[in-house]
DNA sequence: CTGAATCCTAAACGATACTG
DNA sequence: CAGTATCGTTTAGGATTCAG
């Protein structure tokens, strides 16, 4: 290798670190806005930035499908657990061994699980969260306030026309 | 309707509203846990809520889809716009009618966008945002950065490797 | 016990044509 | 202009079997 593409390598990198801290910033402006007005005014100022774009797209990727933030949730009221104890867990819901093993794997892959094989027989394998899959969970959280905040209001509108209603 | 009917129903709405106010009062109390022990400890305590948990689930489904994601994004730029500028928008990304029209209709269902229709002659159909919307953009953000922050580590990590790299 | 491999079904997606 | 209807294709998911 010759010292011109180790200072390429390392621009090329330094090039993508700081597309990716102007879009966090760009990120955290918005949702700093106060009221919705203002937050559409700075979208309209921000750049088309599509790595940043996909980057969302890629987030809500690693949980989707079937069955991924069920297992998650479960490891979460553990921590940890061993394959069988999931699929133990999983079984009333109709998980197959096929689609639990492909799930964790992904999870796995995605930094969102720690798997760690013990050397005893019969072998014994466990799952265990990690801090980015915390992270995301606090944001999930926020996803289920967003959608029960607006479920509550039809309800609200509901009761009202309930106790409005002739008899 | 009789009396006793109508009570049974305002009783059962009434439950409803109850069982999502205790679930969002738990989920702000995992957002605030300030360190990952603490939120795994007060998420160990919360009783199994299926119906929150279904929340967060609905709320992804709302947003999944090859293209809603995208739509919105367009939409939110200009505010509102018209079924045309849509379709001539996100040509180059190879979008049908079929994907936009009916992406669209279940973006109205969910309470994302709201449709106008102009009574004119030719018809005018235009799309803009709800509240709603900017307030899930706003989660979505965070989904994005959080996604980022991972990835610049993974930058990092690859920076320093390739500086230390011998020639 | 912890999966991987195979095959099959159902749902999402895409292409094309057509309409008020 | 703003869609819908139809049909073919691709992919996610499920059932079953087998292996380290």
């Amino acid at each position: 290798m010759k010292m011109s593409e180790k200072v390429l390598e390392i621009e090329k990198i330094n090039e993508k670190l700081t597309e990716r801290n102007g879009f966090m910033a760009n990120c955290q402006r918005l949702i700093d806005t106060e009221d919705d007005e203002t937050f559409l005014s700075v979208f309209s100022t921000i750049p088309d930035f599509p790595v940043g774009y996909a980057s969302a797209e890629k987030a809500m990727a690693l949980i989707s499908g079937k069955w991924k933030y069920t297992i998650l949730r479960r490891i979460f009221i553990r921590r940890r657990m061993r394959y069988s104890e999931l699929k133990k867990s999983l079984e009333a819901d109709g998980i197959t061994d096929n689609m639990l093993s492909s799930s964790l794997k992904e999870m796995v892959q995605a930094g969102l699980l720690t798997k760690t094989i013990y050397a005893e027989v019969p072998p014994r394998v466990e799952y265990s969260i990690t801090a980015k899959a915390i992270e995301l969970y606090r944001i999930i959280l926020r996803l289920a306030m967003w959608y029960i905040t607006y479920e509550k209001k039809e309800l609200q509108e509901l009761l009202e026309a309930a106790e409005t209603k002739d008899l």
